[in-house]
Parts: C-alpha cells; sequence; structure tokens
RNA sequence: CGGGGUGUGGCCUAGUUGGUAAGGCGCGUGCUUUGGGAGCACGAGAUCGUGGGUUCGAGUCCCGCCACCCCGACCA
C-alpha cells in the first residue's frame, strides 16, 4: 500500500475515478500535457501500448486485404463542404488554416477532422470499372477535432488513429466490409486487451455524420461508465455522389460505389487504463504490456550480487531456448534502488508478473513469482517457470478478460420502467438493458432528463415485445443505456 | 461556453497585519545500504502561471488574461 503522503502516490479509484485517472496517466509516465490546449505527449510507456494494439490492428487489416496509404493533413474548404450531412456535424470540431506563407490563403484549408471527404474526391480517377472494385484502403494518421473538453487518451484534440476507408460495386459487399471493421475491433479489445465488448448498431442520432448507419463496439470501464471502443461506418453512396464517383458496372450502367469507413484511436489506450487498472495502478493484460515480467534482484553483499546475477542469466538463457519463451518482454532492473521502491514502481506501470531473486531463492534454485492483478506470491524453481512463462502470461491474459466479463456481467441489468433505470443508475451506476420503442424523441428526453444515453441496440439483444420506458409505445427489443465518457 | 476548484524549484506543500521565498520528496556526488517506497553528509535547482494596477515595498491586495482539474452542453 502506497504510504501516507508518499510523492508517488495515486489518488484512490473509489475516491474520485477521474482523479486516479490522471494520476495513473502521468505519474506511470504514459502521457504529459503539451503547450497546446487539449493536446497531449505520448511518453515512451504509453506510446508503447498504443504500439502494441497498432501492431495487432494493422496486421488484421492487411490479412482482410486492405492496403495502407497516405492522404494529406489538409482538406480544401470545398471538399469537405461537399457532402452536406458530413459539414454539418463536423463544422464545429473544425481547425482551419486561414493564411500560410504570410497571406491569406484563397481557399481555407480544414485540418482533417477524419479523411472521408478527401479520399471521396482523390479517388474518383482510380475507380472507373467493376473491375477497379473494391477499393480497399487504411491510413493510419493524426487528425484534429476542436473538443470543448479534453482527457488525456480519452479525447484529445488531435489524436493518432487508424481509418479505413473502402468502395464496393454493391451494397451487401460494403455491408459485410462493415462487419469485417467491426470485427477487427472486437478482437483487438478482447483478445489483445482483455476488454469484453458489446456489439451493436448505433441509434441515428449517435450515428456518424454522412454515414447511413453506425456500427460500434461499447465497453465498461471500472467506474462502470461506457467507453465507445471503435466504429465502423456505412457510407452507402453518400460520399460517391457527393464526389461524382461513378463506375461502369458489368450490365453497362454507370453507378455509383457504396463506401464504408471505420476507425480505432489512442483512446483505447485509455479504455485499457480504465477497464483494468486498480488502486495500486495500471493493470496491462500481458499482449499489451511493454515489459511482461520484471527481475528484481535482491542483494546484500557483492557475493550475493554475483550469485543473483549468475541465477538471472541462466534463467534469462534458458527462457530464450524457445520462439515463444525469446519474445516474453523480460527487463531486470538492477537499479540502485531498494526492492520496495521498484515493487511500487513497476506495479504502477502494470507489469504482469514480478520476479524476485535473492540470495535465499537462488540457494534454492527458484524465485518468488508476484502476480500484479491479485498480488499473489508464488516460490517457483526457475528452470521450470522459463518453460512455463509463456504459458502462464496467457493464463494471466484469459484471466484479465474473464475479470472483465465477470465484472460487466454482475453490472448490466434489465430494467422495465423508465425509473428502475434512473434509481439503478443513481444508486450504483452500470449498464441498463431496457425496452425503447426506436423514437429518437423518447431518447432524447432519457438524455436531457438523466444524461444516459443510449449506447446502442446490441446484435445479440434478442426480440422481445415490451413497452417503450419512455412512452409505453411498441419496443422490439432491449437497447443498451449507459452514462458514457 | 456556463458553474465550481487549483496554479509557489521536476513533484507535494508552507508562507502571519504586505518587508524581498521555506520544508519534504525527487535530482547530483560520496559513503553506508537492499526480501514492500533505505540512511547520513555535501550540493544543484524558483524571474512565486501571466500581464497590468495599488504601494517606499506584492507570493500576499485589486483587475484582466492563460493553463489544468471537476460538473454540464459537443464528441473517437
Amino acid at each position: 500500500m502506497p504510504k501516507e503522503g508518499f510523492v508517488n502516490s495515486i489518488t484512490r479509484q473509489s475516491e474520485d475515478f477521474p482523479g486516479w485517472y490522471n494520476d495513473v496517466v502521468l505519474k506511470g509516465e504514459l502521457a504529459d500535457y503539451s503547450p497546446v490546449r487539449g493536446c497531449m505527449i505520448i511518453r515512451p510507456y504509453g506510446y508503447a501500448i498504443w504500439e502494441s494494439m497498432q501492431r495487432e490492428l494493422d496486421a488484421y487489416i492487411k490479412a482482410t486485404g486492405h492496403d495502407n496509404v497516405y492522404f494529406p493533413l489538409f482538406v480544401p474548404k470545398s471538399l469537405l463542404e461537399k457532402e452536406a450531412e458530413h459539414v454539418e456535424g463536423f463544422n464545429p470540431q473544425v481547425a482551419w488554416v486561414t493564411h500560410a506563407g504570410g497571406k491569406p490563403l484563397d481557399e481555407w484549408l480544414a485540418i482533417r477532422p477524419t479523411s472521408e471527404a478527401i479520399i471521396a474526391d482523390s479517388v474518383k480517377d482510380w475507380i472507373q470499372s467493376y473491375r477497379d472494385l473494391p477499393l480497399k484502403m487504411n491510413i493510419w494518421n493524426n487528425v484534429v477535432r476542436w473538443e470543448l473538453r479534453t482527457r488525456l487518451f480519452l479525447r484529445t484534440t488531435e489524436f493518432l488513429w487508424q481509418e479505413a476507408h473502402t468502395f464496393h460495386a454493391t451494397k451487401q459487399e460494403a455491408e459485410e466490409e462493415v462487419a469485417t471493421g467491426l470485427e477487427g475491433y472486437r478482437q483487438v479489445s478482447e483478445e489483445w486487451l482483455a476488454i469484453p465488448v458489446i456489439e451493436g448498431r448505433k441509434t441515428d442520432s449517435e450515428k456518424f455524420p454522412g454515414a447511413d448507419f453506425t456500427w460500434c463496439i461499447e465497453a465498461m470501464m471500472r467506474d462502470k461508465k461506457a467507453l465507445q471502443a471503435g466504429t465502423s461506418h456505412m457510407l452507402g453512396q453518400n460520399f460517391a455522389r457527393a464526389a461524382d464517383i461513378e463506375f461502369l458496372d458489368t450490365d453497362n450502367v454507370r453507378k455509383h460505389p457504396f463506401g464504408t469507413s471505420w476507425g480505432f484511436s489512442t483512446r483505447m489506450v485509455g479504455a485499457t487504463i480504465m477497464a483494468h487498472g486498480d488502486d495500486s495502478g495500471l493493470v496491462l493484460p500481458p499482449n499489451v504490456a511493454p515489459v511482461q515480467v520484471v527481475i528484481v534482484p535482491i542483494f546484500r553483499k557483492d557475493e550475493e550480487k554475483a550469485a543473483v546475477a549468475e541465477a538471472i542469466d541462466k534463467f534469462q538463457a534458458a527462457l530464450a531456448e524457445t520462439p515463444e519463451g525469446k519474445a516474453v518482454r523480460v527487463k531486470v532492473d538492477w537499479r540502485d534502488d531498494s526492492p520496495g521502491f521498484k515493487y511500487n514502481h513497476w506495479e504502477l506501470r502494470g507489469v504482469p508478473f514480478r520476479l524476485e531473486i535473492g540470495p535465499r531463492d537462488v540457494a534454492a534454485g527458484q524465485g518468488m513469482l508476484v502476480k500484479r492483478v491479485d498480488r499473489s506470491k508464488e516460490p517457483v524453481p526457475l528452470m521450470q517457470l522459463a518453460a512455463e512463462l509463456p504459458a502462464r502470461l496467457r493464463t494471466y491474459q484469459a484471466e484479465l478478460l474473464q475479470r472483465a466479463r465477470d465484472f460487466q456481467a454482475e453490472n448490466t441489468h434489465k430494467v422495465d420502467t423508465y425509473q428502475e433505470l434512473k434509481d439503478g443508475m443513481e444508486a450504483e451506476g452500470g449498464f441498463y438493458m431496457a425496452p425503447w420503442c426506436g423514437d429518437a424523441k423518447c431518447e432524447k428526453q432519457v438524455n436531457e432528463e438523466t444524461g444516459i444515453t443510449i449506447r446502442c441496440i446490441p446484435f445479440d439483444s434478442p426480440a422481445e415485445a415490451g413497452k417503450c420506458i419512455v412512452c409505453d409505445g411498441p419496443s422490439e427489443r432491449r437497447v443498451l443505456f449507459a452514462r458514457a465518457y
């Protein structure tokens, strides 16, 4: 437990969740504030976590047939304005370049809030025939959205993400692509970040400006609030029409292709923090942890130090004997600090396993293995551990996912009336599955009166005749209500 | 943009009726240490968020601005 008044002590999660979050991000050295309002500096440890999920998602994107590309940061005003709903939706958040080279520009340039507009315009010459389709591209880039209120990783003025943009000959193929994008996000969230998600469709009022519909994954944080973890949009022919993209189909008729776009951002670093962390700091899933095992040597005299060093060397050599073992990210902390200091240091940073090796362990040919998530300690023979470590990391990863699933399940409730929703949210927060008629007016009323939003219409919500909690109108299925980030 | 709060070495804080900035942590060097945030000694480090104003004199009083945090509206 952190000592009272210790300089690096962090706010308790239960006392002040946002305060806890900030402490973890700043003191865990994931990110820092920047001289620019609302923007963040991602530090090495935080960036390593981003790179890990980025690599994983990039592999999925490539495996599903998308090529990485790059389009400009600047979007001419006229292009951004072509799709009416799109402009209207994004205008309040766009940063404009109005001057350059010491002179006012003839045409303002938007700093991309997203790239649909410039991509649609750019590809119109590439798509002539059905033979040019599908066109499946992906960009890793930064975008800027002028946010009123920012939070490190969760919502920053500039953020890093990936945007996939695809064009298809048929509506059906585009719809399948929307599912492909969402599935990638589900896989990375659940299998890589150990964050269980609820897949569903956004209500019309929550969909992407310019899309026909938006699919999303929603995740529960440890304060029981929801976080939108990724979105996949069916753009229909909206942008193709606006940009005049046409192709000649097999039936010799000129048609607009169907588009999709999907994005996944640095917000997911924040999701990982908030989905697993505890009062001691981060709890990272092994797959994303920049350091998976930290070895803390313990010794008094030089002879002891030498013996401990030898045991560590042998352990690492044994670990490196298999390809799987070699891939384990191990760090030996030889710094000239006390063991207790190092324990706290690495716990704050969420390292899954700590291996303490001292003179007593060397004598017994073992090490003391401590699991970050529950602080359980277990003496393990070092040679055995070298063989088992990859499997233990997999088990840890699976346990973390299960723990998050259990937490989500425990805090998800079925309610049938508006009053139950309000009372439940007031009393304990969480996710609420409740009947809704589908009318935006009812959705808006709940939001205005309580701040609760419909996160999505979950795909696995079974057909169930019911009465809308607001208007008593007929409801076909329950939808997910929650407070959200 | 509205409501609330905070700004003093890297971090946490003290600073009296206004008198020229103090302590702890951290940092550097040396020695002693090391199984849950080690000890001693010496040392470096501050235009008190910022711009004005009042005053002989401002960290302190007054006004403006900025940044950050919390709550709300906008949103990945």
